[in-house]
DNA sequence: AAAACTTGTCTAGCGTTGCTAGAATCCGGT
DNA sequence: ACCGGATTCTAGCAACGCTAGACAAGTTTT
């Protein structure tokens, strides 16, 4: 392979991120329904048909953003969880880590786990960003609990239907906290 | 009023069921994102503009197709509540009616729990289907127990949480039941 | 060095979407 | 019989995701 084609390649992967990076910058700033493909097109400076030769499509683009998300999710929680002393105090952490992306990154949140994706969750071709992000949940129970991974993923659905819910107004804004305290009391015991 | 515009005014009342209905059974069949004004004008026989002049726009179609299924929600609901023994049994009655509702009609769910909408929950134009199904979570805790609209709050969106991971394959189909259990089971002790 | 081919990019356009302006039509009241 | 107001339709706008085919740049072959 001769130099050229490996600058070639480079630039070729610079533009792919460009595309990732533009999407996602539009999609905090506007939301994803701001986000069309004449737009992305513009930001980064080439026509729209190029935007094919990297994605399949405007979903792909949408799992390629979600994906990064995943890496910083799990970044994120991991440092939570690290940070707590005991396994009590990091279900409450990974459970604030959680939230905090979700209200800080609405739109990212939403590419990772409520618009449409081309990502496979729970199967042997997940990505391990998002296998990442599971784990740091199901290390919240103990080693022994031989029923963690599904203690997890109930865990893991309610933070996400409080997320949602009070994202898109369905409960109220006020309170949060007190409802997340709840949900922690209640599966403290569990763990 | 002449009885002629009574009959017009009847009519027009018609043609506005028959627009929701054509919706909401265009959703179920084929999804919400099959559902457009041509498709619907089509249904109804009229053109694509006099679904203008009953409804704002898409949106509020929408809402009104969700409107219909809370009223079906809260009856559902009731009934599995009233048909339970003790409170202890409410709880799991209402879960299994709910998930139920959300398996069997899952555009219908979509419309009111997922979908941008134009409806206001929890406040004080909230109409009365909608306070009915909340009411029905409520319900489902001790009178005297202070907390119990939070808590319930709270039980709702873990329901929801799950409901939708597992719509939209976030979590495996399987063991669905076994984290049903586990999540009313962690709220018993609260009621 | 010229010709042929491969690769990359762009212009232009298809079919669809939600929504609307303005023409046409219908119908009751005078 | 005609007028006026309400109602409904035809036609079209701007925007969407996506793609075919023209064009140009660079690489390889003769």
């Amino acid at each position: 392979m001769s130099a050229v084609s490996e600058r070639r390649e480079r630039e070729r992967a610079q533009r792919h991120q460009m595309i990732i990076t533009a999407a996602r910058e539009l999609a905090e700033a506007e939301g994803w329904e701001a986000v069309t493909t004449r737009r992305l097109a513009d930001r980064v400076e080439y026509s729209q048909p190029v935007l094919y030769s990297h994605f399949n499509g405007k979903d792909a683009i949408v799992s390629a953003v979600a994906l990064e998300g995943f890496a910083e999710l799990a970044d994120h929680l991991r440092r939570a969880r690290e940070a707590a002393d005991d396994l009590g105090q990091a279900l409450r952490a990974v459970c604030g880590a959680y939230l905090d992306f979700a209200s800080e990154r609405p739109a990212l949140y939403q590419a990772m786990f409520v618009l449409p994706t081309e990502l496979r969750f729970a199967s042997d071709e997940t990505p391990a960003p998002m296998r990442a992000c599971f784990e740091e949940f199901v290390s919240c129970f103990r080693p022994e609990n031989k029923r963690r991974g599904l203690f997890a993923e109930v865990f893991w659905s309610a933070l996400h239907g409080i997320t949602v819910l009070s994202e898109s107004g369905r409960i109220p804004a006020a309170y949060q906290d007190e409802r997340v305290d709840f949900l922690v009391s209640q599966f403290a015991d569990a763990r």
